[in-house]
DNA sequence: ATAAACTTTCATTTATTTTTGAAAGTTTAA
DNA sequence: TTAAACTTTCAAAAATAAATGAAAGTTTAT
């Protein structure tokens, strides 16, 4: 009974690492990477290098990579315990600052290097040919847009605490 | 001059098309996929498959697989001209109706398979160890998570007509 | 200073994804 | 019906991304 009961869980989890992993690769986020964080966010406990590596059946190299990866991201953190050499590792268990962070590292590494291309060649002085004036138009509704778009979790975040923003959450999440 | 003109136009375009294929293929969509969409989107008329190729310097297959799943995205459509016998394409140039669009597919194809699966590991039931009522709880956040950022374009839209959300929306964009 | 215990790096290998192009399929006009 | 003009398909090739593992690097205890 109790060893069923283990056989599930273990069967639960698994399936979750992997589900987490191919979702991961779907969004530009390599799987081993997407894979350990979701072993680190269900794990109740810090998980050493030795047993990621067991878990996911990966190498040292790999699991230390994507390692780095995520405490580079802010959602892994390394964590000492008292007596042991080795160092532990926990995941950003707060969801809401979890989203946060990753829109950050990608607004950071893709949006905005995307941004300032869209202003460069919105900015061609050029009102020539339709052609032309439509290429401007085009990409500085996108500018504007993706501008906008950008920073929506902070700003949602960051207007959390406030009452109308209160209210207009419970509104649409009816 | 003219001839000057025209070659920054040339530069500008096409910069900003590979540009977006670099960030689609960062976002987990292929770069010639996001590269048509872009040459689509800043196109003032509809365009050829063969100008297509000709433009993105691709094969013939590869052009009409990714205008296929465009179309299947919904986001990019055919046309037919009088006295033509090839088609045309164009792109939805409506940025929210982009945005709807996009996210709308991405629940469908990603995000839904994904939550059923959260749904059923967090579903086990076992609160034998304290590891296991971690992992329950855990997934169970996620899934909640996960379901009500899954529509929150969706939901975005839905309000954009109503004072309240407008107001708010004016209020973050400070 | 040395060695043990551990982590990181990176050139090479492996896996995955994307692209090609030729053959098959479709539509239209005569 | 036939042929021309066009599009789609898909097996094979090419390109890209990820993983390996052994050597190099680091830290700590003695």
């Amino acid at each position: 009974m109790l060893y069923i009961c283990h056989m599930e869980f273990k069967d639960a989890k698994n399936k979750f690492v992997q589900t987490w992993g191919a979702l991961g690769s779907q969004w530009g986020i390599n799987k081993t990477m997407a894979q350990i964080h979701a072993l680190l966010m269900v794990s109740h406990e810090a998980v050493s290098m030795e047993d990621i590596m067991e878990e996911l059946q990966i190498s040292r190299g790999n699991a230390s990579m994507n390692l780095r990866a995520l405490m580079d991201w802010g959602i892994v953190y390394k964590e000492y315990k008292a007596g042991e050499r080795r160092e532990f590792f926990t995941a950003e268990k707060d969801l809401d600052e979890l989203a946060v962070k990753i829109s950050r590292e990608r607004s950071k590494r893709e949006i905005k290097p995307a941004l300032k291309v869209l202003k460069e060649v919105s900015s061609i002085k050029s009102d020539a040919t339709a052609e032309e004036r439509h290429f401007v138009d085009q990409t500085t509704k996108l500018y504007d847009f993706v501008l906008q778009a950008d920073n929506v979790l902070d700003k949602i975040t960051e207007y959390k605490d406030n009452w109308l923003a209160q209210l207009l959450v419970k509104f649409m999440k009816k």
